[in-house]
RNA sequence: GCCACCAUAGCUCAGCUGGUAGAGCAGUCGAUUCGUAAUCGACAGGUCGUCGGGUCGUAGCCGACUGGUGGCUCCA
């Protein structure tokens, strides 16, 4: 049978719509700014955005109002004219556009696209008309406006962007839209970001109180409640369990160190501007640990090694601290201090392919056991003009070690995909790129190749010929840092935590208080029984304390009345609202601690 | 760090164009003892993020700072 090919996004009708309402829209801002300067507008997941240069800021209300006229723009029923241009008419055309005369240079000299990235091919140059207004563009459109339901699209935000997304260019001011192809379409995007919001973890981390923030305190610096310190308790439960599995040591190293290390380590030169700026203590500098890396080299150097001895994996759950700029703080997905579930595997390089597909069956046993589904590996490699900068410089090695890296996830039969300049200072990296249940985007897991800093630190073994090796260093974090693995979770699961991530796994409910006596009791056989729950015995209604576990999400909930006193039974409520009566207390042990032990995903 | 926006009680929010603050939930106290998502009443709670300016006077205006949000850049 054939198979279906699911349409590429850019071949597909809602990309073109969205890509000629970015049009449209930049012809309402040119008409409200006769002397603003465009730039690029493309569609993107779910919409499609526009970069302006204006004589000044933009306003809600000046949203509103291209908002406004857009609408007036698509009934009027204009086609979208295409036509191809020399680089010189071009120039012509756009001679009063600075950013679009940048871009046919790109065009012309056949090395750029509009953002910047090389081309293989010398393109053609086209332009795109519809009614008032003519943008350099390749298209593809829809034929006409009216293609563009003027009720199926919606402006969304203002926002700041950099001229081809260099930090160094001016900041030009980005509109962004959402286009569908119906009302009901718009609709539904719609209902969905208002769902999202709902399970953002930043606010279910505040209702299940699992962390706060506060202003003293400092930004990016989480404090965990008691919830909180639980699921890390759990969360670090399991991977020291794996750990032990697979043959890690753990160990425990300073959060300060002196400079000195840091100097050695490389990351004074190539990772300071991440680093929380020296203490100065009796005339010494010392620095809080971004990394854990350099102490783990020192343990590892602190003795001779053979080869006998290899691969030596040495765990820890330390805290480091990186100064991350201000506007990319994030919730607990990018925060300044954060507890990695750190490794170092010290391994020759016969033994690295095992070693580092190791590290990646480990990936995998926590993707089934979340249930992560949508991930991406990708291979982060070095780029020629970082190193020096960004990079340790040694080419040799980074194309030595990344071709290992290659051969080991292709001889693994692991998907992967390749992105230049993204690897860590000291080598190339696998980083798994996982989607929220909301669709944000981020790196979760992280395993790294560090050909370069074992060298700084003098590490060896000893061969099997008697002669010194340098080990290769794997520098792994598969459970990402605790804080970002929370947050993910909570958004993953929309804070329904399976019940051994529960922080309260159970709460005892009484009718009345005449049960009360029963029901403490009740509560600690189970926490004897290593089972975290907790009475009610407040003087509600009982559709009250039923209805607070709920919205805590307790997975299970266990009412107590008369009748389950006298038969010294109990009755269980489930979180998905089932209901289980007159059952022995005993036997609802066994089923959470069965669904306890086995870490299950079901209730 | 950059651009824009936001900041009122523990939480969620109301407070029209300036005339010195209000609700629900949570809390405390009292009453209620009730069968699977909210029992009733009373009380208490805020120098309206901070500092400065303008005004006869502001929580609403202006500025700076702090923190947050949406993006950009960056990243576990």
């Amino acid at each position: 049978m054939a198979q279906q090919v699911q349409e590429r996004y850019e071949d597909s009708k809602l990309y073109k719509i969205r890509h000629s309402a970015a049009h449209v829209m930049a012809q309402a801002v040119m008409e409200m700014f006769p002397d603003g300067k465009v730039t690029i507008g493309p569609p993107v997941d779910n919409g499609f955005y526009y970069d302006f240069d204006l004589p000044r800021n933009l306003t809600p209300e000046d949203l509103e109002q291209i908002e406004k006229r857009m609408r007036q723009i698509v009934q009027s029923k204009h086609e979208f004219v295409r036509k191809v241009v020399s680089a010189d008419e071009a120039r012509e055309i756009f001679k009063d556009q600075p950013y679009k005369l940048e871009l046919i240079d790109g065009l012309e000299k056949g090395g750029l696209d509009e953002y910047g990235n090389p081309l293989n091919e010398k393109p053609e140059i086209s332009i795109y008309q519809q009614d008032t207004f003519t943008d350099l563009c390749r298209g593809p459109h829809v034929e006409s406006t009216k293609d563009i339901k003027q009720d199926a699209f919606k402006l969304m935000t203002i926002a700041g962007a950099y001229w081809r997304g260099d930090e160094k260019n001016k900041m030009l001011q980005r509109i962004y839209g959402t286009a569908w192809e119906s009302k009901d379409q718009l609709k539904e995007y719609l209902n969905q970001l208002e769902e999202a919001k709902k399970r953002d973890h930043r606010k279910l981390g505040k209702e299940l109180e699992i962390f706060i923030f506060d202003d003293e305190v400092g930004p990016g610096l989480p404090l965990w409640l008691p919830n909180g310190g639980i699921l890390i308790e759990e969360l670090e439960k399991l991977a020291k369990e794996m750990e032990d599995k697979a043959g890690y040591d753990r160990v425990k190293t300073p959060i300060l160190t002196k400079e000195d290390l840091f100097l050695r380590s490389g990351h004074l030169p190539y990772y300071a501007e991440s680093m929380y700026a020296p203490m100065e203590i009796e005339g010494v500098k010392y620095y809080v640990k971004p990394m854990n890396c350099p102490m783990h080299h020192k343990i590892f150097g602190s003795k001779g090694r053979s080869y006998r001895d290899l691969p030596v994996r040495l765990a820890e759950y330390g805290t480091c601290y990186r100064y991350e700029k201000s506007g990319e703080l994030f919730g607990l997905m990018r925060v300044r201090s954060m507890q990695m579930n750190d490794a170092h595997i010290y391994c020759s390089e016969e033994q690295f392919e095992q070693e580092f597909m190791g590290v990646v069956a480990l990936y995998r046993k926590y993707f089934e056991l979340f249930g992560i589904e949508k991930y991406v590996m990708r291979l982060s490699l070095h780029s020629k003009q970082g190193l020096g900068k960004k990079y340790v410089d040694n080419e040799r090695l980074w194309l030595k070690t990344e071709e290992m890296v290659r051969r080991a996830m292709d001889n693994g039969g692991v998907p992967y995909v390749e992105r230049e300049d993204e690897a860590a200072f000291y080598g190339p990296k696998i980083d798994v790129q996982v989607w929220s249940a909301i669709g944000r985007e981020f790196s979760l897991m992280t395993n790294q190749v560090d050909f370069a800093v074992p060298e700084r630190f003098d590490l060896k073994f000893t061969n099997k010929e008697g002669a010194d090796e340098i080990p290769l260093c794997i520098h792994r974090a598969p459970l990402s840092t605790h804080e970002r693995m929370v947050g993910f979770l909570l958004e993953h699961y929309a804070g329904n935590f399976p019940v051994w991530l529960s922080p309260e796994q159970v709460r005892v409910i009484s009718i009345t208080d005449a049960q009360n006596e029963y029901v403490e009791n009740i509560a600690k056989q189970l926490r004897e029984s290593g089972i975290r729950a907790h009475a009610d015995l407040s003087s509600q209604r009982m559709n009250a304390k039923i209805r607070q576990a709920q919205l805590m999400k307790v997975p299970y909930m266990i009412v107590v009345g008369d009748n389950e006193m006298q038969a010294g039974q109990v009755s269980l409520r489930v979180r998905d609202g089932s209901q289980q009566n007159n059952i022995p207390l005993a036997e609802f042990i066994a089923r959470a601690k069965d669904k306890i032990s086995r870490r299950a995903s079901e209730l």
